[in-house]
Formats: C-alpha cells, structure tokens, sequence
DNA sequence: GAAAGCCCGACAGAATCGGTCGTATACTAA
DNA sequence: TTAGTATACGACCGATTCTGTCGGGCTTTC
C-alpha cells in the first residue's frame, strides 16, 4: 500500500528510544545504532535532520548526545515523519514546489488529498510516548478520529 | 510525506472515468488515455492488471474495451491501489513474504501496523462512485472513521 | 591537547518507478 | 477470408528515489 521509507522508521525508532530512557542526559546516536542494529552513520545524519527541526537537543563532546528538545508527548509521529521524508503527499503529483502538468484533467486529485488530511490527521494523533507504551496507541488513534476535520 | 504511485492514479482516473460513462458497452485504453492525457500503452497494462484481479471486464476485436465488472459502488479505492501497487505496507519492512531482518528489535512496527489498518480503512471506505461525484467523498470518509477497527 | 562526540555535504550502489517496444492473441466487420 | 481493431504479456531501459558510506570540520569535555 502505501510505505514509509526506512529512515522514517528509524527516526521513531530512535525517539522512541529516547523516550525509554528519560534519566539519562543524552545519547549518543551510535547508542541508539547498537541498540537496534542499524547502520550509526546513517542514523546520525537523521537524528541530526531531527535536531535541525527542533524536535531534538544535541550535545557536542565527551558524554554527549541526543535528547528530546519536548515532553514525548508532545511530539507527533506526524512531525517526525515529515521532518525526515519532507511534505510528500498522497497524490503523486503535489510535490511540493511544481504542480502535476495534467492537474486539469485529473479530477481524482482532490478527494485523495482529503484522504491524504486524514492520514495525518491519524499520524498526528500519535505522539512519542503513544510509541513506547504501546497499548494506549490504538486508544489515541481512534479517539483523533472525531477531530479530522474532512469537510472543507 | 505518503506517495501513490502514478500508476494506482492512473488507474483510479481511468475507473473514474469508466464511471461517468456507464451507457458506453466498453472503452478502449487508448480512449481513456486520450481523455486525460497519460501515456495510452502505460495505462492499457494497468487496465490489464485491473481486470486480472477482477475489477474490470476486458472486451477484445472492434469496439471493444474495458468495462467496470461491478457496480461503482461495489468498488473500493483500496482494492484498485492493492490491485496495482501490491500489498505494500507502512512499515517499509513488512513486505510481502519475507519480514524485515530487524523485525525483533523494532518495536515501531506494531503500532504504526495499526496506523497502516486505520488508512486501509479509510481507503476502503470511498468508492469508485464517490470520485464521480467528488461532493459526496467527504463525508463519506467522516462516516467510515467509527466502522474502522482499531482494537486488536 | 586529545578524545568523544556532533555537523554536513558529496557520492555511489541498489531498488523502485515510469514508460516504451515488440509480439502474440482475440474478436469484429466487411 | 481477410483486414483492422483491440487486448495480453513480457522484456527492457532511462529516471528517480532510497539507502548507506566516506571524508573532512567543528565543539565540548577531560
Ligand atoms: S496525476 Fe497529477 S493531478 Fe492526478
Ligand atoms: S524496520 Fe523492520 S520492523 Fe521496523
């Protein structure tokens, strides 16, 4: 159906980590690389990415590292999906800048990209902290439902 | 931030089209391409597939075409994207046969698998008939938000 | 000052996507 | 019967995107 791309996921991955681990000042992103196993450079320039959009604090030097710049709860999966794969969106055409060139004729634009409101509507409904006690996820998600707003 | 590829757009502009004129017996891929200006050989694979999986009814020789084997009500956007785009997932690792070698470490997947459920949903929820008269979407995309399970 | 860490751009390999071509097959009409 | 129209299918290639790596530079702590 419809992907995520593998940074995105390591993104949250990562947070999540982060979130689990709230005692201590920060982590460094080879940390968290070992802990999951994934590629440590790659994760870097991605918790870096992070730290650029504000949703992260990072600290230079000996026993330095990543932290939560905000309460896990205050941070949407929306967010950090956006701030690594960018603004892409459902329809293959509204990528960003330069509009489809047969945007006239292609009247399945429009209700897709209503679609495209709920996901993140859904996306924005669940927060860090939803991630690491997983139970209340499916909670959260479906309370959001009455909030999308899909009448224009 | 979730692309479609243009190729499940395609297909959703062509049964759209198809939609709007249910007094033709069949239209022809090249018809449709004409109408909306895709690639006429590009779509007339997509339409194959369609009708392989059994959304459409393929007519060959002389005034022949394809024609919607259901009524538009009776088919779902969610079947054309799975049709033509495969079932893809979210999560960039549960795809298909074999899982993502991480799969244990990653505690991300569970959760966003319900994410993945709640789009699905919603997906299912608007058909064929409600991208012909584009008004209607909406709100039934708001209906379908409580008939979706999101409770294990 | 040295080590541990972050910062950042460039780049290569891989996978996927978009689109084309060629050919075979089925049906219709004259 | 024959010509024309249209689907069916697979192979293929160029373009784009994704994933991951490398290299050099900057900051902070010890
Ligand atoms: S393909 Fe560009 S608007 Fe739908
Ligand atoms: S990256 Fe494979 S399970 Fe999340």
């Amino acid at each position: 159906m419809l992907r995520l791309t593998k940074k995105a996921d390591y993104g949250l991955m990562a947070l999540k980590y982060l979130a689990e681990h709230p005692e201590t000042p920060a982590l460094s992103a080879k940390d968290v690389a070992d802990a999951y196993g994934i590629p440590a450079q790659l994760l870097a320039k991605i918790l870096q990415r992070l730290t650029k959009t504000g949703l992260l604090r990072s600290h230079a030097g000996m026993n330095g590292g990543y932290a939560l710049a905000r309460d896990p709860r205050q941070i949407s999966a929306f967010e950090v999906i956006r701030a690594i794969d960018g603004p892409l969106f459902i329809t293959s055409c509204t990528k960003g800048t330069k509009a489809c060139e047969l945007t006239p004729s292609c009247t399945i634009k429009e209700p897709l990209a209503r679609v495209n409101e709920t996901i993140a509507g859904v996306l924005k409904s669940i927060s860090i902290q939803d991630l690491a006690e997983q139970e209340h996820a499916a909670g959260k998600a479906r309370e959001a439902h009455g909030l999308v707003a899909l009448t224009p």
